[in-house]
DNA sequence: GCGGGCTTGTTACC
DNA sequence: ACCGGTAACAAGCCCGC
């Protein structure tokens, strides 16, 4: 049977001892089917340099006789092969040695200890992704497939356990044309669900109500009845019904996606918690299996067949870093995104909830379900693309870390080099790595404070990768040994001397392209190709695609200097960094070569001055630049800037780095590092700072900002801010018992943990400074939640919110913002100081 | 018990 | 633990006086 067939969830079954996959995805009639498929499965054995071929023979034989026995099979070597292969970029000689089950492979490896064999390979990329690289069945894409149907004795388990009507035997399959399709757009069919309980606990209460959102599909299921004029609500008898006709519903729909929003955490886990309890069966995998939870920090959870999306994590790892909200919570990122929020509703126990309560409530619970679908919809471009880009399902491509990423895409696309994957680090490699200490980074201008008028700012695309690429820099590629000498060679590329342990070296790589820097290539363009969209078409969606593959590019460098990483260079890591260091120094001379005075820059920009220049002779000079650049390396024009300031570091008298703000001719301002964007200050002193920096760099002086700032102080003191304004917000970044020192968040949360709230590692904590510390002098001690009543303790404000946060600035303009304040209220402020 | 230097911890920039 | 180095800064900690 011929069919059209797009792959999008992957898992895997044991028939006959031997590895089988499953892959379930749609057909062109937009049906659900799933396609059961086998694998050669095989590692490699490198061999010595110089192994005859007569020790290969009796080698062979040797390996052949290797089995490994475990409770339900015995795995055994099916055939051995000798290839030519590469490996790091180096030819050997290599034993591929094909087994029974992928499972066992890592057993297979560690019983192979025969002296002629170098190293023992390939075993641990994990069996759908040696599948996907094997068969290169690769998901969301469309393939033509060649099926047969399941004969009577065949996996006949399977036909009886799969929800799914086709279950087809997969003969081939190669990439559809996209003519071949009237419509090759995948349009998935998706529901969002979000839960409302009694607790966080699944031990401690239960599920009130369950919402779905799919198109032309809204549900709240409950077992809670309040009277309501919602039709979407459904009421069932108690929560064992709740959990069944959500199941049903599931069922019923036949979801390709079910998304929720920390769903991996909380809602599926309490969910299967809760069944256990009730003594339910909650089969919601498309094989009847209960969803699989993957216990660690932070979990995840898995469905057979239907594909479980967690948007909090790709909006964590692919967005997070360039967003404006301050918290990745669904409300917040819901107003960045879709300019919605959730219904307000304060948590309540069901019990306290009154009748007439119930409706907002299913409203609420439906909302946020509501939401989550709808950026769902906005975020799923980008995870297809990422998980065709990096070939792994979509199901891991969404929650993989950005060296996951990188690595996913490296050893899919070992084949074309003829590469044999490198392994992961053990723990004791990884400790070792470590050890090592960090490597010299990038280099930062200190700038001198003061308010500059007429800037440009150029910056590097993609600096470290363009490196990568244009200098060819990898494991693979470094020329061994590597504390080779500072000679130049005209063989080899050369890194720019670095000082390692008091010794100048350069580091040689080889000027035959390596894989590692041809593959960066690829992602590299993606993210050229969706800057350039965004450029095109700005709005939100456009931009965070573009930011989503300016952290997978810029996150090449960082994979290399990771420790946990399959092709991790500490030589590679040096080389790059001096690279960045040399190029923005290099950029840095140019443009002070060609008369501009050099005001800041970081890694991989410059500020400058135009010193009366046009426009167009500054993009001059860029061309120039550029023209002199190596390989894809590009310096581009970030912007013209009307004005610009630099303060000086909080008691200093130099400039501080990374602190700046900067205003376009439009109007456009640009801060960075300032409170203003810092969430751990409160609103008051970060809005104020915020509005006496626009004030200055539109009207290129102080004097408003300075009226400005008296009438806060004012306010302050005569309490008139409301407290909300004063909140300060500061993370948990380990569990509460760890801390050593005992700052004033840690005190509000063991408070919080008091009264019974879940706090742990990433809760933000939210807390003021009130007036009640007794005689104390610490700040913690005046820590109260922000709930709790209490005057705020104006000093405290005053000194170390307010203050700090305009001081600088005005002292670039000479004044002392606390003798201006001081003359005024002089009486006011000998409290104070 | 006070002050200064050091350490711990968070958040930002790139 | 899950991309890394550079930097600013607050608050606590610690030690000498």
């Amino acid at each position: 049977m011929t069919k059209k067939f797009i792959p999008i969830d992957y898992d895997y079954f044991d028939y006959d001892g031997k590895n089988h996959v499953k892959i379930f995805g749609r057909d062109e009639t937009n049906e659900q089917i799933c396609i059961i498929d086998t694998c050669p499965i095989f590692m490699w054995a490198i061999l010595k340099e110089n192994v005859t071929k007569k020790q290969i023979i009796e080698l062979i034989k040797e390996v052949k006789e290797v089995y490994v026995q475990t409770k339900d099979r015995t795995t055994t070597i099916e055939k051995v092969e000798t290839h030519e292969k590469n490996y790091s970029g180096k030819k050997v000689v290599a034993l591929k040695i094909f087994a029974t089950n992928y499972k066992d492979l890592s057993s297979v490896a560690s019983k192979l200890d025969n002296e002629l064999i170098d190293k023992r390979r390939g075993y641990d990329l994990g069996f759908t992704t040696h599948y996907i690289i094997e068969k290169k069945l690769n998901p969301l894409v469309w393939y033509d497939i060649e099926t047969t149907e399941l004969e009577e004795d065949d996996y006949d388990f399977i036909k009886n356990e799969l929800k799914t009507e086709k279950v087809l035997k997969l003969n081939s399959h190669r990439p559809s044309t996209v003519d071949s399709i009237p419509s090759t757009d995948f349009t998935s069919r998706s529901l969002a669900y979000d839960i409302e309980t009694d607790s966080l606990k699944p031990e401690l209460g239960a599920i009130l109500m369950i919402s779905l959102y799919g198109k032309d599909f809204k549900k709240v299921i409950t077992w809670k009845k309040g009277p309501t004029t919602q039709d979407y609500v459904e009421f069932v008898e108690d929560e064992k019904a709740l959990l069944k006709t959500f199941l049903k519903h599931v069922e019923e729909y036949k979801p390709d996606f079910l998304v929720g929003y920390n769903s991996d955490a909380f809602d599926m886990p309490y969910i299967k918690t809760r069944a256990k309890m009730l003594k339910i069966k909650f089969p919601i995998g498309l094989d009847k299996s209960e969803p699989k939870i993957r216990k660690g920090i932070p979990p995840t959870t898995k469905i057979t067949g239907i594909t479980h999306l967690d948007l909090y994590k790709f909006v964590k790892t692919a967005y997070a870093q360039y967003m404006q909200s301050e918290t990745l919570s669904l409300n917040d990122v819901a107003s960045e995104f879709l300019g919605e929020k959730k219904i307000p509703f304060v948590f309540k126990h069901s019990k306290d909830i009154k009748e007439n309560e119930w409706d907002l409530y299913y409203r609420y619970n439906l909302k946020d379900s509501d939401l989550a679908f709808q950026l769902f919809e906005k975020f799923l471009p980008d995870m297809i693309e990422f998980s065709k880009v990096v070939k792994e399902p979509i199901f891991e491509a969404s929650r993989n870390g950005l060296s996951k990423q990188i690595e996913g895409y490296i050893l899919h696309n070992l084949e074309k080099f003829n590469e044999i994957p490198e392994r992961k680090p053990n723990q004791k490699e990884t400790g070792a790595r470590m050890q090592q200490g960090q490597t010299q980074g990038a280099f930062v201008f200190k700038p001198t404070a003061g308010l500059y008028e007429d800037l440009g700012m150029f910056d590097f695309t993609s600096m470290h990768t363009s490196i990568i690429i244009s200098h060819n820099i990898s494991k693979g590629t470094l020329i061994e040994p590597s504390t080779v000498n500072s000679q130049p060679s005209t063989d080899y590329n050369d890194s720019p001397e670095i000082k390692i342990d008091g010794k100048n070296i350069k580091y040689h790589f080889t000027k035959e392209p390596g894989f590692f820097p041809l593959l960066l290539q690829e992602i590299f363009d993606k993210r050229k190709q969706f800057k350039k969209e965004y450029n095109e078409n700005p709005n939100p969606m456009t931009k965070a695609r573009s930011n989503a593959f300016k952290v997978l590019s810029a996150s090449a460098h960082g994979y290399i200097a990771f420790s946990g990483a399959r092709y991790y260079s500490k030589e590679a890591a040096e080389s790059i960094l001096a690279f960045v260091r040399q190029y923005n120094q290099e950029t840095i001379q140019k443009i002070k070569d060609a008369g501009q005075k050099i005001i800041y820059g970081d890694t991989d920009s410059v500020v400058f001055t135009l010193e009366g220049k046009s426009e167009s002779t500054i993009k001059e000079l860029l061309k120039k630049i550029n023209s002199e650049l190596p390989g894809v390396m590009n310096l581009e024009l970030e912007g013209f800037f009307k004005r610009g300031l630099w303060v000086n570091t909080r008691g200093g008298e130099t400039g501080a780095k990374k602190k700046y703000a900067m205003i376009t001719e439009n109007g456009i301002v640009k801060i960075r590092g300032f409170e203003t964007v810092r969430r751990d200050w409160c609103e008051l002193a970060r809005k104020t700072q915020d509005h006496i920096l626009r004030l200055i760099l539109k009207q290129g002086n102080e004097k408003e900002s300075l009226k400005y700032v008296k009438e806060i102080i004012k306010q302050l003191k005569e309490r008139k801010i409301s407290k909300d304004k004063l909140i300060i917000r500061t993370q948990l970044k380990k569990p509460i018992t760890e801390y050593k020192a005992i700052s004033p968040h840690v005190t509000a949360a063991i408070k919080m943990q008091k009264q019974g709230m879940a706090v742990g590692i990433g809760s933000l904590i939210e807390y003021y400074i009130g007036n009640t510390g007794g005689s104390s002098k610490l700040v913690r001690d005046k820590a109260l939640l922000k709930n709790e009543d209490g005057e705020y303790d104006i000093t405290y404000y005053l000194k170390k919110q307010m203050l700090p946060s305009v001081d600088q600035i005005f002292q670039v303009f000479g004044i002392d913002i606390k003798e201006v304040i001081d003359g005024q209220k002089q009486e006011n402020l000998k409290k104070w100081f």
